[in-house]
DNA sequence: GCCGTTTTCGGCCCGACTGTTTTCAGTCG
């Protein structure tokens, strides 16, 4: 079971306690958790095997225990029981965006549908108008049920980071044409820099919301303006997906960034502090004593509530709070802090089974220096195993190392007498027994490896953890690329014990990659931080096959720094000097 | 059910919006 269908299971939980009237804070707890789960990077099935679930907040001794069941049996005989007496075609009108609990079993019931298909069962009672007949309902909300099925039929997956970045920031480019925009920033996951997100949002300060509105409304790839206020508007782009515009005015516009910023959790743990000081905290700032104070942009706000400001990346209510009132953050990496890149490929004829790059070393190395890099590390998949004698994988080998060697000793013409470091470095696929896609004797012509699986991911957990150990100790052996495997929105990673992955390479100098292509985002930042709390040092790439990738950097970082990590525990944040020592030994 | 540097008991976030209502319940973020 993936994280959204768990989620889904403890909503119907939390929907049941609903219908039988149970405590209150009992079915918060279900939703928390539920919530807890869904936006986890890491499968809850993952944390089960390291007996990490309850690290999950929301998520405590109990519910774990209820897992416990559900991954070990398939099912949880408590749950079956909250949810006994109950219609089931109930719980999955959950899933239609208007439709709670209540009315879900109101629906279910009046209109004695039938589980499997129950949204469309309901679609055609509407269609009908037979939901206006029902008491509590009337015409308005019979047609806002056929909208929510609508939505709930073409709802997309969750946006990959990157795309809802370029999105976003064109638009921001064109509403930096209006005048009256003072400041705009991104809102929600996408200024938390989570891996995926859900939708666009962002806030604008201007003292004219009408003319930011307007202009908001106006642009050229806006295909419906779904709602249009005094201060905010949603349109609906060409391509379907739905962008929300905040204004507030600048004086106030630090409670507004802070609120819509979110997440839930940390919002709620904010509002649960200044409970305690018989303060309240909403997007219009902070009300003390039937005052509301205003706040023109976040420090200050966080300032008012006792503690340091909080970088986005880390508002997820997982320890940021009380370290923020400690002032004992983390001085989290930064983008400019990245000295090179260790793991690109060029279009070097390697005569690889795995995708080739693009882009010609070259172009690379140039590239390299245009973003300010001290090194670069050429790391190909190597040739394929079926088409070549071992001869011929190492003769390949060293025809890559001559072409860096020319490319060396012509340095200045490329470089316009800037000194950056190439590399001579090779991805290696680990085979299923853990031994190395390429010769071990072609390992002395290379700077050093990065390995990874590239097949069979459903190798239980032990004897793929023997595999990558396997695979990691050669001392050339540096990077463990994309270590869990998972693409993002379509592929679960494989599983591994990662406390032994984990000691293994802060005992013997490997570095776990964090990999930056946006569909991999790969160690998740629960592992990062894990990582991190282990003294695991780890290397952010980009895992390049074209030009334009290089660039993707910021996103490795930006996961990084969900993971909490400072520039101490990445080794390509080195200069070439200090990072030389340590790829030697 | 969760959680803890005021607590292992006794609390548990805030506001907007909407539709169907005569004062509020349900849903959402």
């Amino acid at each position: 079971m993936n994280n959204r269908e768990i989620a889904k299971l403890l909503r119907a939980v939390s929907a049941a306690y609903e219908i039988k009237g149970k405590n209150r804070f009992k079915i918060i707890a279900y939703d928390r958790a539920a919530s807890a789960i869904e936006h986890s990077t890491s499968e809850a099935k993952d944390l089960w095997d390291d007996n990490k679930l309850t690290s999950l907040a929301g998520v405590g001794f109990s519910i774990a225990s209820h897992l416990d069941k559900l991954f070990k049996k398939g099912r949880v005989l408590h749950f079956e029981k909250i949810m006994k007496g109950l219609p089931p075609a109930m719980f999955e009108l959950l899933e239609v965006p208007g439709i709670g609990p209540k009315t879900a079993f109101t629906l279910s019931q009046k209109l004695k549908i039938k589980p499997g298909t129950a949204i469309s069962q309901l679609k055609r009672a509407a269609q009908e108008g037979k939901i206006r007949e029902i008491e509590g309902f009337g015409k308005e909300s019979e047609k806002d049920l056929l909208e929510g099925i609508d939505e709930a039929g073409r709802r997309e997956e969750r946006l990959l980071l990157s795309f809802a970045d370029n999105l976003a920031k064109k638009i921001i480019e064109y509403m930096k044409g209006e005048k009256s925009v003072k400041r705009i920033d991104f809102l929600g996951s996408l200024r938390r820099r989570v891996a995926t997100a859900g939708d666009i949002d962002l806030a604008v300060a201007t003292d004219q919301p009408k003319k930011a509105i307007d202009h908001f409304t106006r642009y050229s790839e806006v295909k419906e303006v779904v709602a249009k206020g005094a201060n905010t508007a949603r349109v609906l782009l060409k391509n379907n997906y739905q962008v929300d515009l905040k204004t507030q005015k600048p004086a106030a516009y630090g409670a507004l960034l802070q609120h819509f910023t979110g997440s839930k959790q940390h919002n709620i743990r904010l509002r649960e502090i200044a409970r305690k000081k018989n303060w309240s905290l909403s997007e219009y700032g902070i009300k003390i004593k039937g005052k509301l104070y205003q706040f023109g942009d976040e420090e200050s706000f966080y300032k008012k509530l006792g503690m340091a400001w909080i970088p986005p990346e880390l508002r997820e209510d997982s320890g940021e709070i009380e370290a923020a009132e400690k002032n004992k953050l983390p001085k989290l990496i930064k983008p400019e802090n990245i000295k090179g890149d260790l793991h690109v490929h060029s279009d070097f004829p390697l005569e690889a089974s795995h995708d080739e790059g693009t882009t010609p070393m070259r172009k690379m190395i140039e590239k390299a220096i245009e973003l300010g890099y001290e090194y670069l590390g050429f790391s190909e998949h190597n040739p394929s195993q079926s088409q070549h004698t071992e001869k011929q994988m190492i003769d390949l080998l060293k025809r890559k190392k001559e072409e860096i060697e020319k490319i060396k000793s012509s340095y200045n013409k490329i470089t316009q007498k800037k000194k950056i470091e190439i590399l001579n470095g090779l991805e290696v696929d680990i085979r299923p027994n853990g031994d190395w896609a390429f010769p071990r004797k072609g390992f002395d012509f290379v700077d050093y490896l990065v390995v990874s699986i590239h097949s069979n991911f459903k190798m239980d957990r032990n004897r793929m953890t023997e595999r990558t150990l396997k695979a990691l100790s050669h001392p050339k052996v540096k990077i463990l690329s994309h270590p869990t495997g998972r693409l993002l929105t379509k592929r679960e990673g494989y599983e591994l014990e990662w406390e032994k992955i984990f000691d293994f390479c802060r005992k013997n100098n490997k570095w776990p990659e964090i990999n930056a292509q946006p569909e991999r985002l790969d160690l998740p930042e629960t592992m990062i931080k894990e990582a991190v709390k282990n003294g695991v040092k780890m290397v952010i790439n980009t895992d390049s096959h074209a030009l334009d990738q290089m660039e993707m950097m910021g996103y490795g970082v930006a996961v990084a720094r969900r993971g909490w990590a400072s520039p101490a525990n990445i080794v390509n944040t080195l200069s070439w000097e200090k990072l030389s020592g340590i790829l030697k030994n």
